[in-house]
RNA sequence: GCACCGUUGGUCCAGUGGUAGGACAUUAGCUUCCCAAGCUAAUAGCCCGGGUUCAAUUCCCGGACGGUGCACCA
């Protein structure tokens, strides 16, 4: 999966590498070095920058291992939780507690350890359903792709680590909705770590057992919050619709977001709306845009809570992996957490004007219903209340019929103390909708890394170097004495690194070795900047000089000192290096990059 | 989880039934005024457990980890 060099390279100069190599190792759990994590940092600084700040949303941290419940209200614990039993002539893999269901009378198999539903199989020559063969003997697999977890000592409270960041936003929104003093749309976002207890890890940072999210979940009312899709309704974007996907000689849909929601191709306009958002941001970073497409999840494919959903996915060596989602959750999350959970997970949507409604309403005389109906009596109350608001006209006549287990019962109409009042309505509760663009910022690294990847030639020496985006790139700047036998060139490269520091800028210095091995150290860590501190920066009769080099084309500029940190901030804020050799002295250097 | 292959300094590799060698990197010194230069020296390794053997890094078994394929992937 991931390319054998960047693996290298990774490890050597400290992005990332697997984790507990001193006790054999873990899979599925990579430690990021002094680079990677940096790198990481950046990244999710940016996308806290534009999914958080520039939207006006809101960020949270919640706890990483929640309680049993929470999940039986997601549906994670029912998906999760699968015990498979794998066929050992056909390889087909099906679930257990569904074929003991089906062959006996067992009706909760899931319940039941996996050792008793082997006992199940064998006893009750329980047969592939694919292809006969006999599966006593076969092991009972526990899917729980879930990390338990008890909380607290002896029999406390089984917890498990969520498998996503965004339960813990959904189950605190009865406060948050408060935060937001009760208006929609309002987003909230999370950056932080997510745990599935994999099968199989695979390639490098591509599936791990604890990675990092960044998720926003905007909250609207469906039927009235439009997202503001103006600002995005230009942008380029490269489509992988469901229908195509499916055509043998299907094809991209180069289109606009605008154009895409028009047409229907992006079935929510919320949805659009991040895509064209999130594709802004791609760009930003440094994804490589040729090696980059929004793809619609097939209808199998969607999870357990998604109406639409797309995935923005990136090539890494010849293969398409998913870096992102956008998921249309509409009311799945809210809905299952006020059904299961103790408050209230809907916000009261104000009407424009109250409006004045006639309800029918009932208030039955149970003196008379107990003794005359016994034990139906609050069931014929009850029918009684749906009755009057369905067919208010039955309570018209001398006696109303309302049946009940199937016996209709007569009523007297009086005793059934029917009436219809005037009631004032200012507004009424909603579930808000959920639209849910959910970033894995590991994936998004490899990616980064990947894209940047580079090799060309100095010198007519091979050199590999990191193309990174400054504001992604975990070192903003290096800084080097030409040469370490002159201690006026190693007090100025001192003093010239404190300087940067103190501006807040992250920078390396590096004295050992000639400076082309400086550099090319700097251009594999992908380091936008080196600073060199040479003679005829000191030997001057005006301000002190130094060189600044840009990394990918190696070409250099003379500025004073005093100026540095101050050119320094605007390239690492976008401004490009030809603006600074249209005003500083460029440095004449013989080095050619091909 | 299954199958196949692999695991030797920081990295990439060679090699051996008698505990190992190279390249690059790193560190120190010399040299060095702009792109992995040179010289000298140093640091540093046989994935883990069990078995066979006088002796195992080497052979056998098991495990862990990695790669590939299958399965899985809300």
């Amino acid at each position: 999966m991931a390319d054998a060099a960047l693996v290298e390279l990774a490890k050597r100069r400290g992005f990332f590498f697997g984790s507990n190599g001193a006790y054999g190792g873990t899979a599925g759990f990579y430690t990021f070095g002094p680079q990677g994590a940096a790198l990481k940092r950046n990244v999710e600084s940016a996308w806290r920058d534009r999914f958080t700040l520039q939207e006006g949303n809101r960020e949270i941290e919640s706890p990483t291992v929640m309680p049993e419940p929470v999940f039986e209200a997601s549906g994670h614990l029912e998906t999760f939780d699968d015990m498979l039993v794998e066929c050992g002539e056909c390889g087909d893999s099906h679930r257990a507690d569904h074929l003991v269901e089906d062959a006996t009378d067992v009706e909760d198999a899931e319940a039941l350890p996996a050792e008793e539903v082997e006992t199940l199989i064998r006893d009750h020559e329980i047969a592939c359903p694919a292809c006969g063969s006999p599966l006593a003997g076969r092991d009972v697999e526990d899917f729980n792709l879930m990390f338990a977890t008890d909380i607290g000592p002896g029999d406390g409270q089984r917890g498990y680590l969520r498998p996503e960041t965004a339960q813990g936003i959904f189950v605190e929104f009865p406060r948050l909705k408060e935060y937001a003093r009760g208006n929609l749309p309002f987003g909230i976002t999370q950056i932080g770590p997510a745990y599935r207890n994999e099968i199989a890890p695979r390639g490098g940072l591509l599936r791990l057992r604890e990675f990092t999210q960044a998720e926003l979940e905007q909250f609207i009312d469906p039927e009235t919050d439009d997202p503001p899709l103006e600002r995005v309704t230009d942008v380029e974007v490269r489509l992988y619709p469901a229908a195509e996907q499916t055509k043998p000689d299907g094809d991209y849909r180069h289109t606009t977001v605008g154009e895409a929601v028009a047409d229907g191709t992006i079935g929510s306009p919320w949805v659009g709306y991040y895509l064209g958002v999130a594709m802004e941001w791609y760009e930003r970073i440094g994804v490589d845009l040729n090696r980059f497409r929004f793809r619609q999840h097939l209808a199998g494919e969607r999870a357990h809570y998604a109406a639409d959903c797309w995935d923005a996915e990136s090539e890494v060596d010849g293969d398409w992996i998913e870096i992102a989602g956008f998921a249309y959750r509409g009311d799945y999350d809210l809905s299952k957490h006020d059904a299961y959970g103790d408050d209230t997970f809907t916000v009261f949507k104000r009407y424009d004007e109250p409006k004045t409604v006639e309800r029918a309403t009932v208030d039955p005389d149970m003196s008379v219903l107990g003794p005359a109906f016994g034990g139906d009596a609050a069931a014929v109350a009850d029918a009684l209340e749906t009755l009057a608001e369905r067919d208010p006209e039955a309570f018209a006549a001398e006696t109303v019929a309302v049946e009940v287990d199937g016996e209709t019962h007569e009523v007297d109409a009086d005793v059934a103390g029917f009436a219809v009042e005037e009631v004032t309505e200012t507004g009424e509760h909603i579930t808000p909708h959920v639209v849910e663009p959910s970033f894995g910022v590991g994936r998004t690294v490899q990616t980064l890394l990947a894209h940047a990847y580079e090799t060309d030639e100095v010198d007519d020496e091979e050199r590999t170097y990191l193309s990174l985006a400054p504001e992604v790139a975990p070192r903003d700047a290096a800084v080097f004495p030409l040469v370490t036998s002159d201690e006026r060139l190693t007090a100025l490269a001192d003093r010239v690194a404190a300087d940067l520091r103190a501006a807040g800028l992250a920078v390396s210095y590096d004295d050992s070795g000639s400076i082309g091995r400086r550099y090319r150290r700097q251009d594999e860590v992908g380091t936008p900047f080196c600073v060199t501190v040479d003679r005829d920066g000191i030997e001057t009769d005006g301000a002190e000089t130094v060189t600044v080099r840009e990394r990918d084309s190696a070409a250099q500029v003379r500025l004073p000192v005093d100026e540095l940190a101050g050119e320094l901030t605007r390239l690492l804020s976008g401004e490009s290096f030809e603006a600074l050799t249209d005003r500083y002295e460029t440095v004449e250097t013989d080095v050619e990059t091909n």
